[in-house]
DNA sequence: GATCTGACGCTACGG
DNA sequence: TCCGTAGCGTCA
């Protein structure tokens, strides 16, 4: 039901039967019609509601006692769609509404009763900011929430982007289609999802099966002690903003767009000729085809795949003395990579001056984050020292020094704080093992670079 | 002719 | 030292 034709009585009920509830099943449905089980994320949709399916007490008092393909749903259950998109309607019975799906959001969030959402980073981060000012972080903190995606993931850690579909697939033996959405009418209501709520069932049940598998491959508490907590601070993580310095990012791109302007002007004088220094295969053939440089050194690198003489940082480090050229594209490198990812990459994730990196829990084979728009794991740590010729008399030029971290800013009052474990895995392993000679390592002060130390003695 | 897409190359990060 | 990420770029 929409809880908008709800009476007095019958919200008063709603409320009730979430205080029974043995589950949530939820969902967030966007302005074009999809919802969150669409394999085809659209971000820039923005959210119109949430659709709940509230699990009551079964018969089965173990859930995974039945099987997978009895999807069938418990007729106790409700189903129940909280719209959040606010329209120019009346004022008053707007808030009341709002404040009435805040009810019920919050109750959900209360009562110890696992939610279980595909994508839940995306879910809790929406209420975050569209309940901004009623909630604390704290709040969604507590909650209990069970995400299937990151079940999954655990699982079978190289397919990195398990899709609803997926995930049906696999946990219903037989391949199913989805329901076709109404995206061809702008206005598709809940009526235009029929199998949502048979979706949703079916979510629960992948849920419960997910996690008889984590049970049994000994992930569970690794799934529920930390990657699970780590939804909600990731949730949060991605409300919180970041200062950026929009005038010094203008600045420093006009500066470095300069020296780029002449840094070509000096490779197109050394090569001889006009050509794009950005692309590595013009620059192969002027160094190679028509300088003949590979010629006077031996064993240089090749590229991966078509094996043809690389124009890597390696390999031009090594051709600098024979020819100038080789030295003007390494800093030109240098000064692009700068402009174009942390100084105009940045400017274009900006909005109204701040920033926020996504964060994908499920992104990598390894176990570790991954964060994009921007890739705020990837800034570069060394400053570029470049020169810049100024057109002021008595002086000729000066050096300007960039470094891409400053250009964050932190909040007035406030400062960056980085802390990092030392080691820490090394640590443990000497703990661990009680190995001598790793003991004997970390009780040495001198030891400066503990890897490589370790390394010569390996 | 303009635009999109996948393959490839290069380079930053952390560990 | 090497691996696995993100991001920018060219080119067909």
């Amino acid at each position: 039901c929409d809880i908008r034709s709800l009476g007095c009585e019958e919200k008063r009920e709603l409320l009730a039967s979430i205080e029974q509830a043995v589950a949530f099943v939820t969902t967030m449905i966007f302005q074009d019609g999809s919802s969150q089980l669409n394999s085809e994320q659209v971000l820039t949709s923005s959210v119109k509601g949430v659709v709940v399916l509230v699990k009551s007490q079964t018969d089965h008092p173990c859930p995974h006692s039945y099987s997978s393909t009895d999807y069938a749903a418990n007729e106790n259950d409700k189903l129940i769609y909280l719209k959040m998109e606010s329209l120019s309607l009346w004022e008053q019975e707007q808030q009341a509404h709002k404040k009435f799906v805040w009810q019920v959001l919050f109750q959900m969030l209360h009562c110890k009763v696992p939610i279980i959402c595909f994508n839940a980073k995306d879910f809790l981060r929406t209420v975050l900011q569209v309940y901004g000012n009623e909630i604390s972080w704290k709040q969604v903190a507590d909650s209990i929430v069970l995400d299937p995606r990151i079940a999954a993931w655990l699982i079978n850690p190289s397919d990195t982007v398990p899709s609803f579909e997926c995930l049906i697939e696999k946990y219903f033996e037989k391949p199913f289609s989805m329901g076709t959405v109404n995206t061809d009418t702008g206005t598709a209501r809940k009526a235009s999802h029929p199998n949502l709520g048979m979706n949703l069932e079916k979510l629960y049940n992948i849920m419960m099966d997910l996690a008889h598998d984590l049970r049994v491959q000994g992930l569970w508490k690794l799934f529920y002690t930390l990657e699970l907590p780590l939804i909600k601070i990731l949730a949060v993580m991605e409300t919180h903003k970041i200062h950026v310095n929009k005038q010094e990012l203008k600045k420093t791109s006009e500066i470095l767009g300069l020296r780029l302007k002449e840094l070509e002007q000096e490779a197109h004088q050394a090569a001889g000729e006009r050509f794009l220094l950005t692309s590595s295969s013009q620059l192969r053939e002027v160094l190679f085809e028509k300088l003949k440089l590979h010629a006077l050194c031996e064993k240089l690198h090749r590229t991966e795949i078509q094996q043809l003489v690389s124009t890597s940082e390696v390999v031009l480090n090594k051709l600098q003395d024979l020819h100038p050229l080789p030295k003007i594209i390494l800093e030109y490198r240098q000064v692009h990579k700068m402009k174009s990812t942390y100084v105009d990459g940045l400017r274009t994730c900006m909005r109204k001056g701040f920033i926020s990196s996504t964060w994908n829990q499920t992104g990598t084979v390894t176990g570790r984050l991954s964060a994009k728009h921007p890739n705020i794991q990837g800034i570069s740590k060394h400053p570029i020292r470049i020169m810049k010729k100024q057109y002021i008399k008595g002086k000729e030029e000066e050096i300007v020094t960039i470094s891409p971290r400053t250009l964050f800013v932190s909040k007035k009052g406030y400062t960056f704080l980085a802390a990092d474990f030392s080691h820490i895995e090394l640590r443990i392993l000497a703990d661990l093992s009680s190995e001598p000679e790793l003991l004997k390592l970390f009780q040495e002060p001198e030891t400066t670079d503990i890897f490589s130390t370790l390394a010569s003695q390996w």
